[in-house]
DNA sequence: ATTATTGTACTAAGTGCCTAATACAATAAC
DNA sequence: GTTATTGTATTAGGCACTTAGTACAATAAT
């Protein structure tokens, strides 16, 4: 997955969002080790400074611990990863429905959406 | 509906899509008469310039036309009001999509996600 | 032992957002 | 005709975000 970002937001908390991302996905397994903040910085196009704050929420949210200078490696609690993973979806399947259902549209429209989106692009 | 507002994104942007909601869903119907920028910025509690900001932003998008003294109004295109909703419908949907299967998550997990939101919340 | 790597901290400058305060022209309301 | 309302414009200041550049301590790599 490349970097999205998009400017109505602040760009490390949108990187944090993708790291976090990455993670729950299993792409960073757990208890693996992560770039240097340099390379990711550089591969996101940022300043280091921007991606470094980044990983500094990463922490916060538990999903990363930094080693001074052996690196930055992903949390071996999978449990906790999980558990981000799973609050991580409900809150975008809440927002989904809060969206849709703020625009006039019942749920049954909803599923519409759904299949629609999903017949156009497989 | 309430004024929802959250601090990581521009507020301007925030209150106009939110006005745009309001239209799209037929709180505010077309041609109608919408309150004075700063009885509006006075409710959601901003600066007039900001909501200003905002609903100039409306008039791009084709939802709002200002009469300089006579105050703002919806705009009479009805087709084009529900041609923004579906727009609106189909880019939520679409990014609905896209960030549950950003966290690993297949379809069929995507639809037993919703059945859980709306058995949870009615 | 020396060098390179890594996370981290700091300052400075530019930019956009938001607020506050004020002002003005056009016109609706009386 | 007078007044109030409305959209709009302007200036100023504070704040967060981002970049650029530099620096340092700890330690992995050699």
């Amino acid at each position: 997955m490349e970097w999205k970002l998009t400017d109505d937001r602040p760009i490390w908390m949108q990187l944090s969002e993708q790291m976090a991302r990455r993670i729950v996905a299993g792409q960073y397994p757990p208890g693996s080790k992560l770039p240097p903040v340099r390379e990711l910085a550089a591969d996101a196009g940022v300043n280091p400074n921007t991606m470094q704050r980044a990983l500094a929420q990463l922490e916060s949210d538990g999903l990363a611990v930094s080693n001074r200078t052996a690196g930055r490696a992903v949390t071996e609690d999978s449990a906790a990863i999980e558990s981000v993973r799973r609050t991580m979806a409900r809150r975008i399947t809440k927002e989904f429905l809060s969206a849709i259902a703020d625009l006039g549209y019942t749920r049954e429209d909803a599923l519409a959406l759904l299949k629609e989106e999903e017949d156009t692009h497989g």
